[in-house]
DNA sequence: ACCATACCTGCGCAGACACGCATATACGCA
DNA sequence: TGCGTATATGCGTGTCTGCGCAGGTATGGT
């Protein structure tokens, strides 16, 4: 049984992971560094927004910025990360989240018009 | 690169771990099936709450209810949550929210149990 | 020094969430 | 049938979060 601890931490971790944006920029930096505009056009957000995700990522230490010029580039600075969106989108493969209608004994309704 | 629906659903799946009753909840529940008050009594949560998390997690198709008397005994559904939990306590127990200057990119046994 | 670029930060809003409370439902028992 | 237990559901509230907007900071070029 995990402690209390390892449990807040893990759901502060799961937050912190709970958001496309933020995936697709953790996703984008495990393939290699780029700089926040760049990571926004991947992101399909607004610069403003990422740079936003990417200060929460960095107080978490999952990221790290390099300097270089007028240019921020990211990189990501953990790798167990790796790990968790790998199961989660794999997850997403075989999702089976429509209760297949036939011997599933739940007390749903079911469309009645 | 994944999906924009693959990002979506991961993030919903992480949406979903990202609470600590919830978490223990699935824990306990990946030990063994139990109760709604069992699962309150182990998650130090009212049992309404619990029941609430519960009807989250069976629609997320993540737990599965079986009904006995007036009991109904709560048991997981999916095993990709197993990996993920295990992952996310082995990081909270390893936590590197500070920068250690050390490498450990050493692949890990992931011990569910 | 001035300005442009790339990024960061504070503020306000809309939406989502967890929880507590009250109520409704399902089941067993007398 | 009526009561008590166990669980489910609806509602209201406080809190949090992501985003857009505006202003601030840092770096480099002219």
């Amino acid at each position: 049984m995990p402690t209390d601890e390892q449990v807040h931490l893990a759901a502060e971790s799961f937050r912190l992971l709970a958001d496309p944006t933020r995936i697709k920029v953790l996703w984008a930096l495990l393939q290699g560094e780029s700089s926040v505009a760049g990571l926004a056009e991947l992101a399909g957000a607004a610069p403003t927004a990422v740079s936003q995700h990417l200060a929460k990522l960095r107080l978490a230490g999952l990221v790290k910025g390099r300097r270089e010029g007028t240019f921020v580039y990211y990189s990501a600075a953990d790798n167990h990360v790796r790990g968790l969106l790998a199961q989660a989108l794999h997850h997403a493969d075989h999702l089976d989240r429509d209760l297949p209608p036939g011997e599933h004994a739940q007390p749903h309704h079911p469309r009645a018009d």
